[in-house]
DNA sequence: CGCCATTATGCAACTAGGTGCAAAACAGGG
DNA sequence: CCCTGTTTTGCACCTAGTTGCATAATGGCG
């Protein structure tokens, strides 16, 4: 449930339309926890109807434009989730399983995608890094805004770990290449895991 | 989209019942994939009524053992899915987003559920280290399990990784301690990202 | 045999996110 | 003023994952 108070974290920052949430999260929020304006404006309905937030006094109707504004109720709300007990929610790696398929089935185009994805997060770390450039530049480093860095230095983080866990991987894909199922069917059973079941 | 094709891969490695599979999810494929008994269920008889697994012949009845393999079809759409085209699904982090609003409404609680999560993280790479003890040790590197290998190191990777920024985060949380709310309700306006919108 | 804990399968209802599409308001040109 | 494209809000439906509970079979014990 992190969705509401993503936006309430946002409109806490500065009250928003639905529509500039929408961008925002595009270009900010959203690379920790994405929404499509569909799902905003849900949510700011039931944030309003809760007593969270209410929108600026103006005649509403369908497609006017609604500011919106933290109430007291809200803030506290946000205050008390980022204290809140919350366990690290379990990875879940379509990319892994695959890999992991593919010592079944082989490894038939995987390098291509393994590339792909590679050229993407290459692509996301640069994103970061030029914010980083424009955001935190080296000589007014440990200023107020010290927590923000750490936010933008954990997707620079991320990042810079699958591009060299691609790298790696990608050359020993590259460099078996049984690329047809690894083993007749049938004579599957057993083979993974001899008894520790790893990854 | 995963699921199913998780469940192929580990019929394929070896034909199981559902409650053997829930078991196999919870000590190793639910690493990257975690899924409950309920949801390996209604997948076993999705996957079976489509044609890609079948259940070895055995009078059906409600609380009787069934024992699933997979078909051709099964194992063919495994192969598909490996291959296939599939963005890296974007990040979703509920701890970060906590951090943000801790920007605005002050750090009260963060760093105990900072520490929290260390000690988990901390477990998590214990747990991985212990497997790749046990089913990669170093005398036999190299060898036909190097993808396995890969797949363990992802975990490794990623613990290591939350494990040192949360080291480091966890440092200037507790240094800075503006535990009250950073600014008084009404001046949230304008703080965050100065045109570029970090983090 | 009768009882009970355990194994094993499964249904039903709910929550949250994703997709497609619609409709009201607004802005500008003719 | 009217038409048209864009902005802005929103509904309806769908998919996937979660939670709580039910029910059948099985194995041991008295």
């Amino acid at each position: 449930m992190s969705l509401p108070h993503a936006i309430l974290t946002a409109l806490l920052e500065k009250p928003s339309s639905g529509l500039e949430l929408t961008r925002r999260f595009d270009r900010s929020i959203g690379f920790f926890w994405s929404a499509t304006h569909q799902q905003i404006y849900r949510e700011l309905n039931r944030l309003e109807r809760d007593g969270l937030i209410h929108a600026l006094p103006q005649p509403p109707s369908r497609g006017r434009r609604k500011e919106y504004e933290v109430l007291p109720a809200g803030r506290a709300e946000v205050a008390r989730w980022v204290a809140e007990d919350q366990d690290p929610r379990p990875v879940r790696e379509p990319l892994l399983l695959r890999l992991r398929a593919a010592t079944v089935v082989g490894t038939a185009g995987l390098a291509t995608e393994l590339r792909r994805h590679l050229a993407l997060h290459r692509e996301q770390l640069a994103l970061y890094e030029g914010i980083e450039a424009h955001d935190f530049p080296p000589e007014r480093a440990a200023g107020e805004n010290r927590l923000q860095h750490h936010i933008l230095r954990a997707g620079l983080g991320l990042e810079t770990f699958w591009i060299e866990w691609l790298t790696a991987t990608l050359a020993d894909v590259e460099a078996g290449g049984s690329d047809g199922a690894a083993r007749g069917p049938g004579e599957a059973a057993g083979v993974q895991g001899s008894g520790g079941e790893a990854g």
